[in-house]
DNA sequence: ATGAAAGCGCTAACAC
DNA sequence: GTGTTAGCGCTTTCAT
């Protein structure tokens, strides 16, 4: 072996955790090369099995875990995922969180996950760190993320993926959910039970996601003629707190809307509560509509009727656009787009309009009935 | 420089993803060497202030952020923490995972995060990734994570935290829940307002810690020496549709008890809507205590009377054990255990049983009275 | 105060 | 098929 001529250090640092077990040690327990103790572990058919073998006895004797770290500094890929969401204790994200997760780790990635609690500050810093951890791709399921970052970040071909149109800029990955579809049949299945007085709390609308929905009611509306007075458009949180408060704006009205929709199902969870402390009953007095369809949501008294958008084509959407970002050959690598649908689940928050019941049959009194 | 005779490679990979900057490119730009770059980053003292303007202004320029892989690897410290819960998606955990997140980002690490569900498997692959990850410490907030495994880290001197006694090990960093006291409480509230019959619907039981809630509310029980017949003790699965499935257990039996303390909020939540069904009142003809004080708590109908557990001294002791076993010099580096305090939070799901009423004074009339 | 270079653990190109 | 070695990006010693 031909060496350079400086001399050998005096302290090698002892930097290891004791206990930490290397290549080497495998490879001079199994008697043969480093390369080849890589080889087997990774596979590589054109290995001896009689070596590896011997290697693969070794690697249960000494305990090696390969480390991912120096992995990911020679290969470049770190096999780690970034998911930014905007508030970790909101009941949807969990679920949200749960199959990305699974998912991601089904295939071999690990998720890096952080909360952002809709401080733009934080969501940057944030970012960087997950840059800084060398991160393969960033899913952004939330908003306020600076459009100079994202921009710098687009340009570099860096993964990412939006939930619902991010930045406004052109090439980037994006989840489309289709908000038009499920608001709008929201809003006709209540036009279709009766109701012409239908209020929306909506999210806070300085975000991007919550002015989407809000819009799509307002479309679903106006395609049926039935106008919106101002009023009836109030501006909630997201949370349960945002939407008891909103309620109540609802309830000191004069005329009261005969339903209201919700731009998320914490809101109309929020909502119900309120209603839980007035005389009127849901859905008699007033029928509620969400949007997500969290867990929690067939627990309500009474099972709320929502627009389920699921968590799961969410999470395998993010993770494929990723994929399909991080791997050069990857089928989908130049696709950018990708719808994520809804769907109505009625249940038995929304019936008819108290007034305006129709000659009623036997069915429609069974599924539309009181709930308690 | 001195070089060894291998011809030069023919082909070098071209693994950094376009865009990527490492020091090298800094070094170039402020005309230093690498390591004078490295020290101004790390802002050591002794380099030249000039110099370290010029090496600022060159990473300013070129964008350069530091590879957190690669200085973990030198460093043999990834700043990075394991957080297992049991179930992402328990309104519990995302609570503490907040915290978590927050403390560990202010004090320079990354959390990784993974859920069991309750798995075994699934546990012990998590935990071997985690270790592949290089992680500096690993908080477990759940059960089953095998004696083995958990053995060998442990004599590797491995940072390690469990909630609750963890497996029967010695020198293992434990954070106790004084349920004793917590639950305690909770019962003497209830025997206080003249309760007799009070069941428990605990989780489940093959878990170490729903047993301890268990134990803690039969020893409570006997300090008062009130008996607990068998089929007041039900077992849920510390989830909602467990609590409404436990609860509906006792409401089959021919002596309901008066009041039904349950071993964690999602529990008592489930108890709460299983109760809606029936004609029963909650509290005036059952009294429900839960256990946690989650967020939701307060928004049930009535309020929800629970034991708070704190998820911030939960997750500040967890961050300060595993801080301690990392740092060498850690001013506790030598404690083993911390103790985490509880405390009764009542609400309005709790009062005194019907027809013990005693001649009743005004204000307790107001406190105890019906929520609706 | 600064730079050269060793080396963290691993993969992959290259030589044999 | 296997071993040797360069080098991923960085920190840290050692020499200057």
């Amino acid at each position: 072996m031909i060496r350079t001529v400086s001399t050998p250090r005096k302290h090698p640092p002892e930097r290891r955790r004791p206990g930490t077990v290397s290549i080497r040690d495998v490879a001079l327990r199994a008697g043969v090369s480093i390369a080849t103790v890589s080889r087997a572990v990774n596979r590589i058919p054109t290995v001896d099995s009689e070596l590896a073998s011997r290697v693969w006895k070794a690697i249960d004797e000494v305990g090696y875990l390969p480390n991912t770290q120096a992995r990911a500094l020679v290969s470049g890929r770190s096999r780690l995922l970034g998911l930014i969401v905007s508030e970790i204790t909101n009941p949807f994200f969990p679920e949200l969180v749960q199959e990305f997760e699974t998912l991601a780790t089904s295939q071999g990635y690990e998720v890096l996950i952080g909360s952002t609690n809709y401080d733009p500050a934080r969501t940057e810093s944030l970012m960087r760190r997950l840059l800084q951890r060398n991160v393969d791709g960033v899913a952004v399921m939330t908003f306020g993320v600076e459009e100079d970052l994202v921009k710098k970040l687009v340009e570099r071909e860096f993964p990412l993926v939006f939930v619902d149109a991010g930045p406004n800029l052109p090439n980037i990955h994006v989840l489309k959910v289709d908000y038009g579809e499920g608001i709008r049949q929201g809003v006709q299945h209540l036009a279709a039970l009766g109701h012409r007085s239908i209020a929306f709390i909506s999210g806070p609308l300085a975000q991007r996601s919550p002015k989407v929905r809000l819009d799509a009611f307002l479309k679903s509306m106006d395609e049926l003629g039935i106008h919106v007075p101002a009023e009836h458009q109030v501006e909630g949180t997201h949370t349960m707190e945002g939407g008891i408060t909103a309620m109540e704006q609802l309830l000191a009205l004069d005329k009261l809307p005969t339903a209201v929709m919700c731009s998320n199902d914490m809101t109309a969870i929020g909502a119900l509560h309120a209603l839980y402390r007035t005389p009127l009953k849901v859905p008699q007095d007033i029928s509620i509509v969400g949007f997500d369809d969290i867990h929690l949501a067939q627990f309500m008294l009474p099972p709320l009727t929502t627009v389920q958008m699921s968590c799961r084509s969410l999470a395998v959407a993010a993770i494929e656009a990723l994929r399909a970002g991080i791997e050069p050959d990857h089928p989908k690598a130049r696709q950018k787009e990708w719808l994520i649908s809804t769907r109505l689940v009625v249940r038995q928050s929304s019936t008819f309009p108290r007034g305006s019941l129709p000659a009623m049959s036997h069915s429609a009194q069974q599924r539309h009935g009181p709930a308690r």
